[in-house]
RNA sequence: GGGCGGUUAGCUCAGAUGGUUAGAGUGCUUGCUUGACAUGCAAGAGGUCGUUGGUUCGAUUCCAAUACCGCCCA
């Protein structure tokens, strides 16, 4: 074994081997326990977020396979509509051609070879993180198998009347030119004007009424001058009609309740076919929908002349100066508002009326309301329910259309006969109603997120009610980050119960993002992401894992990533690595053989004391584990290996080593193996190297990863040698740091004289003889209850009621000696009359339980003797 | 405007159904080739747990208000 642990030349050899031997399959013959990937995009790389989300599936996924669960976690991708078709049309845009060159079928086969080419690239990046994943079973959204599922799904939702079309307000981007869902636009609070424009009375040109809005290039659109009915402002306007300035149309002014009075003049311009509400005031008065740009935002003909064809933006300035010039331009003011993005590409979302597709969500939302709200699926942390509850209480209908061309495509076709769609999974030879075969399909294909939100069943072959869906589903668990909760979590949840009758998942995870050291999100344009894969091949993928599950608390809260943190593991990764290395040496040098299943952990305190805090630390990790609270299990591990194990057990071993191999061996066995599911590599190198060592007996796994977690052993958890063994510890401290006080070179050996406060006490020191004298570097060690004779110089101190000497004739600073002891003193003295004050209080004895004041006492009784010691030993020296 | 989260050691973060000597990693100081590990070992310094009130015998922990930071929704 090397000096050092090379992450780099074991990672790929030994996931490659775990594939081949098909040890991702599920093998164990308990309970299922199921999980299904968030599936990244298909053309996508590997980042952080992908890194994170990973690690913690993965360890859950192999301490369940560790505990005999009939394990399997799906994987798969995404074929991310919008996403994907983006970077294929710029790459076409670098040979200056469109999408609309190619053709609707040629652009799709070029999505298609652009997903053969990078599709199993985040795949393999996958592979690189480690994630058991059962690759045989391995989707995509756009496979055969998805794309019936969600054929299934429209067609089944249809019938019921929950899918139907509809001529509505949606998100337009006019760079995507396709309609978007509502969470699919980002709003930023922008700064913008309020413009305030005279329109002027068709009855009587030289009056007018003002109306203020903050997108004055509309008003060709406009329909109608609104004003609320109780604004006495505008009383009597009945039957009135304005003039649009600079066009000769006339509008009429109405009244509507759900105008704000105090939104500028109280009077506003009502342009339907490009504002939510004003589409909805339209729907009210029954006013005209006027559309005034094209899908790419150019003013169309129902603009003047000196408009058309330059963008909305454009029209906005040129209306702008022309209006001021001919005088219908009273005032401008600074106005924030939010303005709507596009998640994908970030341009300017334009609120458009036009013909798309919906799911009826609020029939639909019921369910899976009732799921969360009776806890049959449980959100962690739970802070998180009460987001899906407003999101579903307050849910709008969802637009599943999309005007691109990558993607599912709407199985409905139109007659020339009929409004009414023939809606089929197979291509209709002829229409039903005239027999015509003249049908053509609907243009359009589903959001992503619509075969998303099927992904839990439908990976499991859905509609087809195969062996894996009745054995997995609904399945265990999903861990997800939080930005997708409504676009995919909600949307599982809904569709799940619609479509199977049943939860997808019993519990959500629900995760933060990564972000930078500074707390800034990560991204390629600020420069400031970290790529997984450097950092796999700077760290190796066990460190970035620890790190990452290290990381993620109970909060849930978004995670600063540096590269501190992860390079803290890799140290770690390499003390197991070498404390692996240091029990094979030893474990070489012996004759005889270990056997697992016989190693008996004798009465020798030191072994009884790491047994016992070994399975303390189980207990723990496992209840850790059940909450999925990474953060704590992986602090245990690190304390219980680094801290205990590294630095006390090894050193103490090395007193007896022939005595301490088999607890030295059997605790290893059961390091790694608790070890795995945050770090699967590095353990089942030290596995693979363990089996092959021929002095260890009943291994009984020819994989980690297949091996048996340990079982809980509360007997063999005993708190009283903790204690004790604490105690000899604390002693050994105490004495080293006694040693550095007076500078005695480390290596030098010195006396020791321990004087113990009860026959318990010193049975227990004279037990830990041995450690003190080997971990303290000692000499000549005595250890009495009483001491007649003190030493006269020496350098001394008391804890836990033992008093400590270091015999120091001629090298002791006396002044330098007291003020130490009366430091310790006034600390002592410090807390004891907090403690006095509280016991004292009358209110204290009768209110506080009875451990609560009895642990004060014994606290209380321990400082003062302390104390009296300590007082003795300052005494002594002058 | 509505909602959520955060504020604890220089930095990054844990933590407790209210009683602990408030922890870890990292950084810092000092000293070390100790039969694995300098990606290491040993010792140490470092905190009025954001502010103000309230509840309580007791609050860093619960409640309220407030300030600042971040996110989501409209």
């Amino acid at each position: 074994m090397d000096k050092i642990f090379k992450p780099k030349e074991i990672e790929n050899k030994i996931y490659k081997n775990w594939e081949d031997q098909g040890l991702f399959k599920p093998v164990g013959k308990g309970p299922a326990f199921s999980m299904v990937i968030p599936p990244p995009n298909v053309t996508g790389i590997l980042h952080m977020g992908h890194a994170l989300n990973m690690t913690l599936q993965d360890t859950v996924v192999r301490y369940k396979r560790m505990q005999n669960f009939n394990t399997v976690w799906i994987p798969g991708t995404d074929h991310a509509g919008i996403a994907t078709q983006n970077v294929v049309e710029k790459n076409l845009q670098q040979q200056n051609k469109s999408r609309f060159d190619l053709g609707r079928e040629n652009f799709i086969d070029k999505v298609w070879d652009w997903k053969s080419e990078y599709g199993s690239r985040i795949t393999s990046q996958i592979r690189k993180l480690g994630a058991s994943v059962d690759w045989s079973k391995e989707r995509f959204t756009m496979d055969q198998g998805c794309a019936d599922a969600v054929k299934e799904n429209f067609i089944s939702l249809y019938n019921q009347k929950l899918i139907y079309r509809g001529s509505y307000i949606i998100n337009w981007c006019t760079r995507c030119r396709t309609a978007l869902s509502d969470i699919e636009v980002n709003h930023e609070d922008t700064k913008g004007s309020i413009w305030e424009i005279k329109y002027p009375y068709s009855d009587n040109e030289q009056e007018s009424i003002i109306i203020a809005t903050t997108r004055p290039e509309t008003m060709f659109g406009d329909t109608a001058i609104a004003v609320h009915p109780d604004d006495h402002r505008y009383k009597n306007l009945d039957g009135k009609t304005v003039r649009i300035p600079c066009t000769n149309k006339h509008i009429p002014v109405i009244y509507d309740e759900h105008v704000d009075k105090d939104f500028g003049t109280g009077a506003v311009k009502v342009t339907p076919a490009h504002d939510i509400n004003d589409f909805e005031i339209g729907l009210r008065h029954n006013l005209e929908q006027i559309k005034i740009m094209d899908e790419a935002g150019v003013m169309n003909n129902n603009v003047p002349e000196e408009f058309r064809k330059i963008d909305r933006y454009e029209c906005r300035q040129k209306l702008i100066q022309s209006l001021q010039e001919k005088n219908y331009l009273l005032n401008t003011k600074d106005h924030s508002l939010a303005i709507g993005h596009c998640y994908r590409c970030n341009a300017t979302i334009e609120p458009y009326l036009s013909n798309q597709w919906f799911v009826a969500m609020k029939k639909l939302a019921g369910p899976a309301i009732e799921a969360v709200k009776s806890h049959k699926i449980t959100f962690t942390p739970k802070r998180w329910e009460k987001i899906y509850f407003d999101w579903m209480e307050n849910i709008r209908d969802w637009c599943i259309s999309r005007q691109i061309w990558w993607g599912h495509r709407i199985p409905v076709w139109y007659c020339n006969c009929s409004d009414e769609p023939v809606v089929s999974k197979e291509s209709p030879d002829q229409c039903p109603k005239c027999q015509s075969s003249e049908l053509t399909q609907d243009k359009d294909v589903l959001d992503t997120w619509f075969s998303s939100a099927l992904w839990p069943f439908s990976t499991l072959g859905w509609p087809e009610q195969t062996k894996e869906l009745k054995t997995y589903y609904p399945t265990s668990l999903l861990i997800t980050a939080y930005d997708i909760l409504t676009f995919w979590v909600s949307r599982m949840i809904t569709i799940g119960l619609a479509q199977t009758k049943e939860i997808p998942f019993t519990s959500v995870y629900i995760h933060g993002l990564i972000r930078d050291s500074s707390g800034k999100k990560m991204s390629k344009s600020l420069g400031n992401a970290m790529d997984p894969l450097e950092l796999i091949d700077e760290f190796g993928t066990d460190a970035l894992r620890f790190s990452l599950a290290s990381l993620s608390t109970m909060g849930g809260q978004d995670i600063k990533f540096s590269t501190e943190k992860i390079q803290a593991c890799r140290n770690f990764a390499n003390k197991i690595w070498n404390v692996s290395r240091y029990v094979l040496m030893i474990l070489n040098e012996y004759e005889g053989k270990i056997d697992l299943d016989k190693v008996i952990i004798d009465d020798s305190h030191s072994h009884k004391w790491i047994t016992s805090v070994f399975y303390s630390s189980l207990q723990e990790i496992n209840k850790h584990y059940k909450t999925f609270n990474y953060a704590l299990a992986t602090e245990l591990l690190w304390d219980f290996i680094w801290n205990n194990f590294c630095d006390w057990y090894i050193e103490i071993s090395k007193i007896d080593k022939e005595n301490a191999l088999p607890v030295l061996v059997y605790l290893l066995v059961n390091i790694i193996k608790i070890m795995h599911p945050v770090m699967p590599f590095i353990t089942e190198e030290i596995w693979q190297i363990l089996l092959h060592s021929e002095k260890i007996d009943n291994l009984k796994s020819d994989h980690l990863i297949t091996a048996q977690w340990p079982e809980e052993k509360t007997e063999a958890i005993d708190k009283t040698i903790e204690e004790e063994m604490n105690l000899i510890i604390s002693i050994i401290r105490e004495t080293r740091n006694l040693r550095k006080q007076v500078n005695i070179a480390p290596s030098k050996e010195i006396n020791l004289i321990l004087v113990a406060s009860s026959k318990n006490q010193l049975s227990v020191l004279k037990r830990g003889k041995e450690y003190i004298y080997k971990l303290a570097k000692i000499n000549k060690l005595d250890i009495m209850d009483r001491i007649n004779e003190k030493p006269k110089q020496s350098s001394s101190s008391v804890l836990q009621n033992v008093q400590l000497f270091i015999p120091l004739e001629g090298l002791i600073d006396i002044k330098q000696e007291q003020d130490r002891l009366k430091k310790q003193l006034t600390k002592l003295e410090k807390e004891l009359f907090q403690l006095n004050k509280k016991l004292l209080n009358q209110d204290f004895i009768k209110n506080a339980p009875d451990s609560v004041i009895e642990k004060n006492k014994n606290r209380q009784h321990n400082l003062n003797a302390d104390k009296s010691l300590i007082e003795q030993q300052i005494r002594q020296l002058s």
